[in-house]
RNA sequence: GUGGAUGUAGCUCAACCGGUAGAGCGCUUGAUUGUGGUUCAAGUGGUUGGGGGUUCAAGUCCCCUCAUCCACCCCA
């Protein structure tokens, strides 16, 4: 390598380059535009937080807080961390601007980078992009309706058509309490059929087993209890409200009795979407209802469901359709015929941009041939040229590249002529 | 944290059984005077990721190391 000590990203960080940093744009657009439509308002909360708020949000027993957080101290000694997710710092959020205060629910939306130390992956990366929105505030199963809803307004929006949508209920502390023992009772007599994390998993969070990737314990799993067979009246009866509405509204879904997910705050609604186009990280969009979670941080027992759509891994599979929305430079370019034009070509590009056209500058260029090359090259359908006759003149060159045609107009009509050509 | 694969020019790759690197794309310039895309020509570009070893000789074999990718794990 020519440059072996240069400089790179951090593993697991990498740079967005304009095309695939205007798919990250023109994704957020979409969201900010259609999760407003539904009365959502976006908050900005700090990257780095007290460490305490996620070992207690998302839960001490979580892969995310046992092993994968940045966490560091500050000069004073505070430990500190790099959000790993997003819902606990918005409900740190309500409580420390006690928007229980507020018309209830609350709804928020956020997008912003998150980290996590693990190993990078196909769709995994240790610092992430995730579009994420709460509603903080309602017990009710109509918001989980509603949310979800959006959520498919929303991939709607970008051109997705064939995505899974799985759905569970993992039910409230006490259900899964009371599963937990019978999943353990299930699976203790046949524990050395199990690999070894599910063994340890068994002591630590049996739930977690549910969605095991290995063959021979999924095939053990089909005769185990259901979770949503000892699920408590309450809860059941918030899940058949939520299954019913979405066929009301049309949002096909599958069932998914292994859907359980890691952050320890889930209660009740789960749910996922996933791609088949995407490798073995195939989740773009995971959530649920978490109504202990404010109250874990030390808030009143105010109830929230919420989502978190992994925006790398969306652009991954994003349409074509939204790709080619994104991208695009500037239509027009003013090339300067020889120095002696620099100056009016700076001031004839500026004139476009206070009208409002998108115009490039070619000021490097040595010939006009490389000139144009460059702004062929470049994606300009127009260019625009001065040189030392058209000051004489008083006049400007446009052409055409997708006709090669050019006309000579005066200077003070060409901004206008430009303007025409273009919405031609 | 565990496992597998791969590291040769800015990018994508080639180099038979070890014989001191090559192509395409890109970039720059030119094909008469101020006109792109196609074509043609020339130029630019590499201590073969790094270190050590074996050998007369290593991109090629061995060891170490680093990085990237994929999977487990985890989850967005």
């Amino acid at each position: 390598m020519a440059a072996k000590r240069r400089f790179r990203t951090v593993k697991g960080m990498r740079d967005l380059l304009p095309g695939e940093a205007g798919a990250f744009a023109q994704v957020e657009a979409t969201a900010r535009r259609v999760f407003t439509l539904y009365g959502y308002r976006e908050v900005r909360t700090p990257v780095v937080e007290d460490t305490d708020l996620f070992v207690r949000g998302v839960g001490e027993g979580s892969e995310i807080v046992g092993k994968q957080m940045y966490t560091f101290d500050d000069k004073k000694g505070r430990s500190l961390t790099l959000r790993p997710e997003g819902t606990a710092p918005v409900a740190r959020a309500y409580l420390q601007h006690d928007m229980a205060s507020w018309p209830q629910p609350v709804k928020v939306f956020y997008m912003g980078p998150y980290f996590r130390y693990e190993r990078p992956q196909a769709g995994r990366y240790r610092q992430f992009s995730q579009i994420g929105a709460e509603v903080i505030g309602d017990p009710g199963p109509y918001s989980d309706v509603e949310l979800l809803v959006m959520l498919l307004r929303f991939l709607e929006a970008l051109g997705f058509e064939d995505l899974e949508v799985g759905l569970n209920s993992v039910g409230d502390s006490e259900c899964r309490q009371r599963y937990s023992r019978r999943l353990r009772e299930f699976l203790e007599p046949r524990r050395d059929e199990l690999g070894a994390d599910s063994r340890r998993r068994l002591e630590t969070n049996p739930l977690r087993i549910l969605d095991t990737k290995a063959p021979g314990e999924r095939r053990l799993l089909e005769a185990a209890p259901h979770l949503r067979e000892v699920l408590g009246a309450p809860a059941r009866e918030h899940f058949q409200v939520v299954c019913g509405q979405l066929e009301r509204f049309g949002v096909a879904y599958r069932i998914d009795d292994r859907l359980v997910r890691g952050l320890d705050y889930y209660t009740r609604t789960v749910f996922e979407i996933t791609s088949g186009a995407l490798g073995a990280q195939d989740a773009i969009l995971g959530g649920g209802r978490y109504d202990g979670l404010i109250g874990e941080l030390g808030g009143p027992a105010v109830p929230g469901i919420g989502f978190a759509i992994g925006e790398d891994r969306l652009v991954d599979v994003l349409p074509d359709s939204s790709r080619l929305r994104a991208g695009r430079t500037a239509p027009v370019c003013v090339i300067s015929v020889g120095p002696a034009a620099l100056d009016v070509a700076l001031e004839l590009a500026e004139d476009l941009r206070v009208a409002d056209v998108a115009a490039i500058s070619e000021l490097a260029a040595g010939s006009l041939k490389a000139g144009l090359r460059k702004a062929g090259r470049r994606g300009c359908r127009w260019v625009v040229l001065v040189g030392e006759d058209e000051i004489a003149a008083d006049t400007v060159v446009l052409r055409d590249f997708e006709n090669s045609t050019q006309e000579t107009v005066p200077r003070d009509e060409f901004v206008a002529t430009v303007k025409a050509r273009i919405s031609a």
